[in-house]
DNA sequence: AATTAATCGAGACGGTACGTCGGGTCTTATG
DNA sequence: CATAAGACCCGACGTACCGTCTCGATTAATT
């Protein structure tokens, strides 16, 4: 994370540069997406920035600190809909997942996420803003459909999540690997499918 | 891929060291698990096999050739069980997929897997070996399950792979984030709950 | 050198602080004492000091007029001896010189006239503030000796001059390079033998 | 000093670029002499000696370490000198010294000495190298004349030492900074000046 | 008193060099 | 031939310093 605290630290010497943070963030995310982790390099993060060095590793104690934040400032609010219905939320859920999947920067999230789960130290704030928060999305998104009396109590929105997150991550990695873009329509009919999965199962309810 | 083919080459100066093959791809996990793609290095990994980096370098091209067979050699047979019933497979599968994730090779490989999906290049055989295989294991399964007439034909095993590898990978992720280990109880409950939620939906058709 | 002209400049704004002048050449002296050119830094002095960068920036233009000046400053007026006799006055010459170099500004006094004369540029008014200055002072003695009549008109102060200088800085350096501090009977009774071998000569005049 | 030891170390690994050390020397005074100490960057040394950096950094520790032994290798052995009487000696002695300081190398291990002797540590062997070695020259010289009978027992090397070192040293740092090239005739004339001088003193023994 | 203008301490800025370390190649002596 | 060792060139790492700049806070001389 940065070492900004909320307050502006309004102090004696010069102000940090206000665009700066913003201009970093962007060059990080670009080099990553075209060179990948390999190839990911500070000297080039700041040279596309238009920095100096210094001026990064004054926010960011690392290069790891700089690529996760970078890619969680880019992790919008995903769980914010309300349709109306259960299936109505699960399925735009399920589409903004694709969207941000396929953007690099969504991506990349994704991968730093496995990476920090991987090595048993310095996932920090990175799990709330990726895991929670977006498990804390369902959570409330079912908690509606228990109100209206759509769904019974019993429904217990983690295991819900794991299935529409784990499926939306598993049909983009597939894609991925194949080279295969996903089109618009594409990711309609695919939440459609994984929703419909889902809450009827596939012993074929709708049968 | 490694350079070595199946017939020892047996010419005219000293043969290879046997198990020098094994004790590189068990070091290039050990490190990669201790120290994550940044921390695993070449010297390393040769160092921990007691081995000269030349002897690596003979046998793989680059590092990440090495540390995506090292991670697709230690990826078992997920997909052969064959227990009668359906969901009795697929229950199976899942079980078998936690207790991969679970070990250090295992989540490597995913971990391999999602950045190799990040880099439009050079994802090779991987592909294949991870993925394809693996999907054919479910492919077969419900094929079985339609020849008894257990499922009508109309059910795509394509979705069923992406929600059940999805769920498992998600729930590791989930337990890895939070430090938790997963018990063999934990992951038998998982996997009923799971493959329960993808056969008959959560709309409670149970009750 | 500094840009402070003669006159105070007194205008509107708030006037230099007195004492920061002088406060900063001390520190800058202290720094290169410590440490030598490498780890004399800027940086450094300012924060010795006790002002801001700007502060320093504002009365040199940059590292190199800092220490030259700070270190001319400090050299004294060395040739200022009259003791009547040829030999007194060239005596005391030495005996001066050597209190001179003993002192951490005078060595570096020395060290950067050294650095200035390999750089082909950039010398300017040091030139003359350590180099001339010092020489004129040999030629009044030597000129005040022949108007006395107490040498013929044929001697060179020049000579002289490279003699007595030279000879005393290579006993300093000696002795530095030992780590041998000189004592006041040390520099007394060097300067005699210097001054007797400079004007007696070595093939033994007084024997 | 280099990191080398005497004993070539062979063993088993890649033996040393033969080449290597002397380019790396070479490389070195030529960027000394170019730009000074300032302007004297590692990286321009390795790219100029067309070696990399790990290349120089395995064979010294530091840049100073580097530029010490760079001086200190190519300083010739003044001494080296037997006209037969001790005045054509030490003519040509003086005379060996100022074409030394006329090089870049020679004036470069001049101004290291300097240096050395300011910052009270790390001379270390090249005190011995540059000093003492050449120091001895003149005791040698001046025994053997002592032995011919040339001198009385009574005359004291190191004083003439000072004082010839001293004067030439004088003289080519006025020269230096005046910005004046000394040509093979003014050498010539300088140093006998210098020694006669030293040998009969500034009182006109010749008169 | 209010305005103006220069200086102050502090410290961020774009650069550049430092000394370290890892990647992948190459070269030896030893199996 | 393969091997262990390790030197090689290259280039990125994270740190430190240079000389510049921008800030809020002083501090006079001028309105």
């Amino acid at each position: 994370m940065s070492t900004t605290n909320g307050e502006p630290r309004r102090g004696r010497g010069r102000p940090r540069t206000p665009g700066a943070e913003e201009r970093i963030i962007d060059a990080a995310l670009e080099e990553y997406g075209e060179h990948g982790w390999a190839g990911f390099t500070m000297d080039g993060v700041a040279r596309r920035a238009g920095v100096g060095k210094s001026t990064v590793y004054l926010r960011w104690q690392d290069k790891d600190s700089l690529l996760t934040e970078a890619v969680s400032t880019r992790t919008g609010a995903i769980g914010a809909v309300d349709t109306g219905t259960l299936r109505g939320d699960l399925t735009q859920l399920a589409d903004n997942l694709f969207r941000q999947f396929r953007e690099p920067a969504g991506w990349a999230s994704l991968r730093i996420t496995f990476d920090a789960a991987g090595a048993h130290e310095r996932l920090g704030r990175f799990t709330e803003a990726v895991a929670d928060v977006q498990v804390d999305a369902i959570g409330r998104i079912v908690q509606r459909a228990i109100d209206r009396g759509e769904v019974p109590a019993t429904v217990i929105p983690d295991w819900l999540t794991a299935c529409v997150y784990g499926a939306v991550t598993m049909e983009t990695l597939g894609a991925r690997l194949e080279a295969r873009e996903l089109t618009d329509e594409d990711i309609a009919e695919r939440s459609a499918a994984i929703i419909e999965l889902v809450m009827d199962g596939a012993l074929g309810r709708s049968s």
